[in-house]
RNA sequence: GCACGGGUGGCAGAGCAGCUAUGCAACGGACUGCAGAUCCGUGGACCCGGGUGCAAAUCCCGGCCCGUGCUCCA
């Protein structure tokens, strides 16, 4: 079965042909880490963590770099702000990217290189474009002449260096930069006062913006790797000033053989932005949203689409993940997780949810099947079916929901939520049992009122009774 | 303005030429004193206008609307 991917350059999508059979390289622009984490890059941590998760799935050996742009002008200008050191915000901000991806359920990247270990690459890189006439030194940095490969202009997005010069033209004698067209761009900065600083052949300084994924890409998965991403806000400029670096620094093309982009989050239909008053950092979502709802929110559409954040969608994922951990829990503390491949309606399951996620990782028609299973799983124990058709639906979703896309517990986790559940139960059991009981002598009178106040009783404890054909049964919300 | 995505039932959101998407909500039924949970069933959609097909939500052309980008210095 062929895993198709939708590449950004072709604006195609297109059969996934490793470089190296059975082995993918992979390297996704993480965060600048300036501010805490917001739903946005949590949307992106995810989307990746699920491709990763699905190539190594499909039996590819994946080496997956994630990276963090340590210095840049918005982190020096948080450092300068609260009078820190430029790398305690990097640091503290990068401590919050892990923690809450964590909590995401996120699986970690196989490296985390940043541009401040990165430093002697970056110039190595530098010195190689300038001595092949790529690049040029000017009075405040080096930058990266656009008219030495003007046919690398607009691969991601289609721009033309014409257009990009009505919307910017003559700004580059307002600024009193030292570019040689407006268009170029800069690889390394010269110092300024009161900024971090590394020695350089080009006088002291520090990296310009892109020319860090480049160095650390090819550090980490050589001259020419299989897959390349991020957001999608980062194809212009970021994404194609790498394909001028890279590309000219090695002298070969393609670097990179396929460009992936994940769409933004918008919340409540407009942009997030802070200044709209509508910013969520993950932190704030995890405050009134379970992770793994969040996480399901977030891969509730492919992953190229947008994903609208409103009350509407987290409470349609609150109420699906909730009936997916519900049938999960029931079919494991029933009959625990078994061999699903002997039944037919779960083999055509599975086989339907990989033409999804085979479908350039299409995690919404991958969901409808999740959810086919937890229906199927329900009707199994509602109809009293045999344990080992209840164990297979379990272990289907054990592998699945849980181990591809990651939104159930682990197992452990999964038991010991019910263990929690079944402490909470037996503490308040007895007070329980006998207003039931009570409640039940009512309803045998015929008293509705009474039992109605009983049941109002209970649930003002936390506890939700359901009657049914066999007495009632309660449990905990 | 230009580039790239997208506009599908009350809502969210798949499908991208012929075959029930799915979930929530609604309606009907089973079970119920009622409620809840669960199950069964029903109705309901493809932004507008042209075009190409035996056949179009799906392809082409033209509108309209929405999102993102149009660089670090500004």
């Amino acid at each position: 079965m062929a895993l198709r991917v939708y590449d950004t350059r072709s604006r195609t999508k297109r059969e996934l042909i490793p470089l190296v059979e059975g082995q993918i390289g992979i390297y996704a622009c993480g965060i600048t880490p300036y501010s805490p984490s917001h739903i946005g890059h949590a949307r992106q941590a995810v989307a990746f963590d699920i491709i990763v998760r699905w190539l190594r799935k499909s039996g590819l050996k994946v080496n997956y770099i994630a990276n963090f742009t340590d210095i840049d002008d918005k982190i020096i200008a948080v450092s300068s702000e609260e009078g820190v050191d430029f790398l305690e915000v990097a640091n503290r901000n990068i401590d919050d990217y892990f923690e809450v991806m964590d909590a995401l359920n996120v699986t970690r990247a196989d490296a985390y290189p940043r541009v401040t270990e990165t430093i002697p690459e970056i110039q190595e890189m530098i010195t190689n474009l300038i001595d092949k006439g790529f690049a040029y030194v000017a009075k405040d940095g080096v930058y990266f002449e656009i008219d030495t490969a003007p046919e690398k202009y607009g691969q991601l997005t289609g721009q033309t260096l014409e257009m990009v010069r009505e919307g910017a033209g003559g700004r580059v004698d307002e600024t009193g930069s030292g570019k040689r067209d407006h268009r170029d761009f800069a690889l390394w900065k010269s110092a300024k006062e009161g900024e971090p600083i590394w020695e350089s052949p080009w006088g002291p300084g520090r990296p310009g913006w892109h020319i860090e994924c480049s160095a650390m890409s090819l550090k980490h998965l050589g001259e020419r790797f299989d897959i390349h991403g991020g957001g999608s806000d980062l194809m212009f400029p970021h994404h194609e000033a790498e394909i001028f670096q890279s590309e000219c620094c090695l002298g070969h093309d393609p670097v990179v053989q396929y460009w992936i982009h994940n769409g933004m989050i918008n919340v409540d239909g407009e942009k997030m932005s802070k200044s709209e008053g509508n910013f969520w950092t993950v932190r704030d979502a995890l405050e009134s949203i379970d992770p793994l709802v969040l996480r399901y929110t977030l891969i509730n559409a492919p992953y190229r689409q947008p994903v609208d954040f409103n009350s509407v969608m987290i409470d349609d994922s609150r109420l699906n993940h909730g009936r997916l951990l519900r049938a999960y829990s029931d079919g494991l503390t029933m009959a625990g997780i078994g061999d699903w491949s002997q039944n037919v309606e779960l083999s055509e399951a599975n086989e339907r949810f990989s033409l999804g996620m085979n479908d350039d990782f299409n995690t919404r028609v991958a969901l409808v099947e999740v959810q086919s299973v937890v229906k199927l799983l329900r009707q199994m124990i509602d109809s009293n079916s045999d344990k080992s058709s209840i164990s297979a639906a379990t272990g289907w979703l054990a592998e699945f929901a849980g181990e591809v896309l990651g939104i159930l517990p682990s197992k452990e986790e999964a038991l010991s939520m019910s263990n929690s559940e079944a402490e909470a139960r037996s503490a308040i059991s007895s007070q329980v049992e006998a207003l039931l009981e009570a409640r039940e002598s009512a309803r045998e009178s015929k008293n509705w009122s009474r039992a109605d106040e009983i049941r109002d009783e209970l649930i003002s404890m936390g506890v939700i009774v359901e009657d049914g054909a066999d007495g009632p049964t309660w449990r905990i919300e």
